[in-house]
RNA sequence: GCCCCCGUAGCUCAACGGGACAGAGCAGCGGAUUUCUAAUCCGCAGGUUGCAGGUUCGAGUCCUGCCGGGGGCGCCA
């Protein structure tokens, strides 16, 4: 069992089980380090059903557990119980817990199989700001997933049919001076400028504009995305779902929850109390023509045909009224509402120097992710766009990521890898090497809190990939550089002491491993020098 | 009018099933360096968690109402 955590709640776990008594106890950490490693209110959730006093059942579970192997302190305080560790259990769990290099993810300790489906931006135009949030998220996401045992993968969905497409079609005749005026819903930017000069020049004929303009469009979008680190193990397209049997099978599905109204075909959403939709859907049209929603449908049920058993989706924030009707569908597909989970990605506000940016100026030109990735790079973006909850807009300031200094939380995290680089680096000149054997206890707190701080690491993939909370994995190499660097700052490394040096060497290769896995996790380089 | 998200230090944000004295960074002030990289470390100061009630042994967290910001309420996607 590699996370620590995890690990110590199992044995305290079956200890009170032994005792007749069935708790689920949590391990937090207490409030002030030295009143210990972990803390439980193990005692509070039982004084509830056993109508006791929290602190005398504390005493009482305090006394059971603490002569477990890895425990050296079991204090109750107040209803809490403070435990404290043996500094042998920490040794021997950095030793077992950090020996590979690179560190292996842990093994698949599930039967779900999930698919991610982010960005999935139209193919009518550049990717923007939030685009960059929900790569970040969704890429990050995956990762952390794959690492804690969780099998996933991306998926990159593109509306290249419908009306939009229509719309884009337009829009290039119009700049291209073949059309009168640009269509009601079209588009303006100088990109489509471009298109139209181009697709012109190169004689391609004016029916094939739309389709190669898409093709064009989402190259561009992949490519962007490449260069930010993200890749898909697929892109579905839903022309190709039209063509497929999948809207077939959804008419057939769902024949029981639908009917006929004002001569369009509606969903009965309303049917399915669990998922609270206002109000029933159109699904076709009066004229004939499926909706969105319809074609939507069709791809989520090929999505779960593929063996997914988890979905799922980053939405923008006016996708919120959208996710009734999708997991009533989803139920009434027989592939189950709660298979789909939402994650709504909140907005994106750039400042630079103090001041709003407006991303969006006039004749469709706008802030993209493209200048995004110019103006501070893929590693400033993509921890800044992890380092907030989802759920919560974000205010990116350019200013402060551009800043290549202190007060940016990037080369915070990212200087404590170089600096660990270049320290096990000179102890080789040196003629120092790692000898994990030879740490047998610790010689100094520093070490000690560092040791216990690398312990967390395997606690916190998992509980980001259970929790989806991308935003805790900064927050953690924020928090483990900053141990880091206490600990240099403490504990001289290096010395004339051969077998002291080599030991310390051990604790401080651990750290490299664990911070280049978690630099990994967030698609952020781990560099050797600064 | 109804639905969803957000409101925590001057600023940007944490707070892991409701848990202990609400924590960081930045900005401010004061210190540490002929370094195993100072892009670092240490200290000081900074709070009625938007407001008012309620539930609870215990509320930033749950419930109700209100205030403020954002988004949605199409046979658009």
């Amino acid at each position: 069992m590699k996370g620590l955590r995890h690990f110590l709640e199992q044995e305290i776990r079956q200890r009170l089980k032994d005792r007749g008594v069935e708790v689920e106890v949590r391990l937090s950490l207490p409030p002030r380090p030295e009143m210990g490693d972990y803390a439980t209110n193990a005692a509070f959730l039982m004084a509830r059903t056993l109508r006791r006093p929290p602190g005398e059942l504390a005493r009482e579970l305090a006394k059971w557990i603490q002569d477990l192997p890895a425990i050296a302190r079991a204090d109750a305080s107040g209803g809490f119980v403070n435990l404290t560790l043996e500094d042998a259990f920490l040794v021997q769990q950095l030793k077992e817990v950090f020996t590979e290099d690179p560190l292996p993810p842990l093994p698949t300790r599930t039967r779900e199989r999930v698919v991610v489906e982010f960005v999935s931006a139209n193919p009518t135009g550049p990717l923007n700001v939030v685009n960059a949030r929900a790569a970040a998220v969704g890429d990050t996401l995956v990762r952390v997933m794959r690492f804690a045992g969780i099998p996933a993968d991306r998926e990159y969905y593109v509306n290249d049919a419908g009306g939009q497409i229509r719309a884009l079609q337009g829009s290039i005749e119009y700049r291209a001076g073949r059309r009168e005026t640009l269509p009601e819903d079209g588009y303006g930017g100088t990109y489509v400028a471009d298109l139209a000069r181009a697709l012109d020049r190169e004689n391609i004929p004016v029916a094939q504009w739309a389709k190669e303009a898409v093709r064009r469009i989402l190259e561009g979008q992949l490519e962007v995305l490449r260069r930010y680190r993200v890749t898909f193990e697929a892109v579905v397209r839903e022309s190709w779902i039209r063509e497929s049997p999948y809207p077939q099978l959804v008419k057939e599905r769902l024949a029981p929850y639908l009917y006929e109204k004002e001569g369009a075909v509606y969903f009965r959403s309303t049917a399915f109390p669990d998922f609270r939709d206002d109000k029933d859907r159109v699904l076709i049209r009066s004229n004939g023509e499926p909706t969105y929603f319809f074609w939507d449908l069709a791809y989520h049920l090929y999505k779960a045909d593929r063996g997914y058993t988890r979905l799922i989706d980053l939405w923008g924030p006016d996708h919120q009224g959208y996710i009734p009707r999708m997991k009533a569908g989803l139920e009434a597909l027989g592939v189950g509402g709660h298979q789909l989970e939402v994650m709504i990605v909140q907005q994106v506000n750039l400042f630079r120097e103090g001041q709003r940016v407006r991303m969006s100026k006039r004749k469709g030109e706008f802030y993209a992710m493209e200048d995004l990735l110019e103006e501070v790079g893929v590693d400033a973006t993509r921890f800044f766009m992890l380092q907030r909850a989802v759920n919560t807009p974000l205010d990116f300031d350019l200013t402060l990521a551009r800043t290549l200094s202190q007060e940016n939380p990037v080369y915070y995290v990212q200087y404590s890898h170089a600096r660990v680089v270049n320290l096990l680096k000179y102890a080789r000149e040196k003629g120092h090497a790692p000898e994990f054997s030879w740490l047998e206890g610790f010689t100094h707190p520093a070490e000690r809190t560092l040791g216990r701080m690398l312990l967390r690491f395997y606690d916190l993939v998992q509980d980001v990939a259970d929790s989806r909370e991308v935003h805790r994995l900064p927050h953690y190499l924020l928090d483990l550089s900053r141990t880091f660097h206490q600990f240099y700052q403490n504990v001289r490394v290096v010395t004339e002491a051969s077998r002291e040096t080599r030991r310390r060497l051990a604790l401080v290769e651990m750290f490299r491993r664990v911070m280049k896995a978690g630099l990994d996790l967030m698609g952020v380089e781990a560099p050797e020098r600064m």
